[in-house]
DNA sequence: TTGACGGCTTC
DNA sequence: ATCGGAG
DNA sequence: CTCCGATGAAGCCGTCAA
């Protein structure tokens, strides 16, 4: 069969940019699938998922400004050539890579028509913006192959991976895709959970005693552990493979009493008391490739599962998430196992979450008890809790918006009063503006403009805001050493001027209480 | 050797 | 990560 | 209910230029 013109998927990406209507989408995609080369099936569909087969390709937003060539006038290169490229790309290290990488994509780019060139420039720095993700690929498979979504769901969580299951789905029909089972040592897409502003109504008005279990919601990394006979290897959420990075886990994971193990967690650094460290210290350790040998005793990371997925055989994805939780427990030591509480009443799950939070956790995740492992979905099987904190504070200048939001205001910059008259910033936000709010902000902050730049409209700090955040982290980046983390809008508030608005002081106040929860004081004495 | 910058990942 | 909009 | 897009902060790594 002949190679797939890359403009052909350029043109279905744009078809499927053109309507906003799912059924069309997995309408032109599934022709798209059905029409391509077999070796170029999982490419393709990687691609009109928006993502590239390549973990690093290391081309941005940036190194893509520069190339200014004039476009080619008809289409030459092929899909599977657009993927040798990446993958040279990819492959490029050391000293002059920048510059070669550079020169390669000239060249490639030299050779694009305009199409091709906004096609991949989507690609390449993530933001494809047609409104057809991972989701819509589903079910276009299913499409293109005639099977029903829920196998090729099914298959491409327990994959892992889109592409290949495509490939595999129009090649080899239901029974190959059949053949797809989770796999000890390869990953696949961890469960998600939904998010509840509070217990009660996380659970539900009427909750059966032992309908649910609460959990503690730990602010680490998630990590998905395997256990091969005698090899260990460990993942993270996006399922890049960490293993070399956490060798007290691997050590851990490799003394369990089982041959073939999936186990599902989250890794964090603890103080010897058990108090959680900061979300950057965990972040921070796990980023690290630094000599994993020194870092194990300088920031020590403990593993604690919350699930076990496969023992010695049997796949326990479609049990009851209280059988799982026994056979973990079962398995696993209790000071590695997430500590939970069988609901029996809406007061005892609330103590629970209380107590956690007061010892610095980050929250709780309700779990229905017989609710399965679903891989890759964020369903109501699992819900999570956390506390919200509020603050009012002033904006002090927008964004412009892009994409969708484009031709509004749409990114604020929020100040605390620094008590002498000016502000301190302690971050942005775009989150929770409804299309109506986007629309009175844009007037709003038009009427308080003082000066603009290119994007940025510095605004009068006279506009209160009501915010929620989860918390506050260090930053080197703003003024007051501290960052809003997770900020989103709650309401503008015309009942307050910008001199009622909180000040720096009420927000170091609460970082100092949050500090106090995360490490018990007398034991900060050594 | 150091800091700036871009890319990419975590949450 | 969170959130709102839309199929 | 599910999916998508609009964007947040921190911090690591690699490369390059001063």
């Amino acid at each position: 069969m002949n190679p797939t013109p890359f403009a052909r998927l350029a043109d279905v990406s744009r078809q499927v940019a053109g309507t906003a209507s799912r059924n069309e989408k997995v309408a032109h995609i599934a022709a798209l699938l059905r029409d391509v080369a077999p070796d170029e099936r999982a490419l393709t569909a990687d691609y009109l998922a928006g993502t590239l087969p390549q973990r690093r390709v290391g081309v941005g937003w940036r190194s893509l400004r520069g190339s200014t060539s004039t476009p080619a006038q008809a289409p030459t290169v092929a899909v599977r050539e657009i993927d040798a490229r990446l993958t040279e790309l990819e492959d490029l290290h050391g000293p002059g890579s920048v510059t070669r990488r550079k020169e390669l994509l000239d060249d490639l780019w030299a050779r694009l028509t305009d199409a091709e060139r906004t096609f991949l420039t989507g690609l390449l720095i993530g933001d494809a913006r047609q409104g057809a993700g991972d989701g819509v690929m589903l079910k276009a498979i299913a499409a293109a192959a005639d099977l029903k979504e829920t196998q090729v769901r099914r298959a491409v969580m327990l994959a892992g991976r889109t592409g290949p299951v495509a490939a595999i789905a129009l090649d080899g029909g239901a029974e190959a895709l059949a053949r797809i089972r989770l796999e000890v040592g390869r990953p696949l897409r961890p469960m998600l959970a939904g998010s509840s502003p509070d217990i009660a109504s996380a659970l539900g008005d009427v909750t059966a005693p032992g309908e649910w279990t609460v959990e503690v919601k730990l602010d680490g990394i998630r990590l998905q552990a395997h256990k091969i006979g005698d090899d260990v290897r460990l993942f993270t959420r996006s399922l890049d493979d960490i293993t070399a990075r956490l060798p007290e886990i691997v050590d851990l994971v490799g003394s369990l009493p089982a041959r073939n193990v999936v186990l599902d967690g989250e890794a964090i650094a603890l103080r010897p008391d058990g108090s959680p460290h900061p979300f950057q210290v965990t972040g921070a350790r796990t980023a690290s490739s630094a000599d994993p040998d020194e870092l194990r005793r300088t920031v020590p990371v403990t593993a604690l599962f919350f699930d076990l997925l496969h023992l010695d055989g049997a796949d326990l994805v479609d049990a009851p998430m209280q059988q799982r939780r026994a056979a973990l427990q079962g398995l696993v030591p209790a000071e590695h196992v997430v500590s939970a509480l069988e609901v029996t009443e809406t007061a005892a799950a609330q103590a629970f979450f209380d107590d956690w939070v007061a010892r610095g956790h980050e929250g709780v995740v309700a779990k229905r008890t017989d609710a399965v492992y679903a891989a890759g979905r964020r369903g109501n099987g699992w819900v999570k809790v956390k506390p919200r904190h509020t603050l009012d504070l002033v904006v002090l200048a927008v964004e412009e918006g892009s994409g969708r939001r484009r031709g509004y205001l749409s990114n604020i910059h929020l100040g605390a009063r620094d008590g002498k008259g000016g502000f301190v910033m302690l971050g942005k936000t775009f989150k929770g503006m409804t299309d109506e709010m986007l629309a009175w902000q844009t007037r709003r902050f038009t009427d308080l403009m003082t000066e603009r730049d290119d994007w940025v409209v510095r605004v009068r700090p006279e506009q209160v805001v009501e915010i929620a955040f989860d918390g506050l982290q260090r930053s080197t980046r703003y003024p007051g050493g501290v960052a809003l983390r997770f900020a989103r809008v709650l309401r503008y508030r015309d009942d307050k001027s910008a001199e009622q608005a909180d000040s720096i002081d009420d927000v170091l106040r609460l970082a100092q209480w949050q500090q106090n929860n995360q490490v018990d004081p007398d034991e900060e004495q050594t």
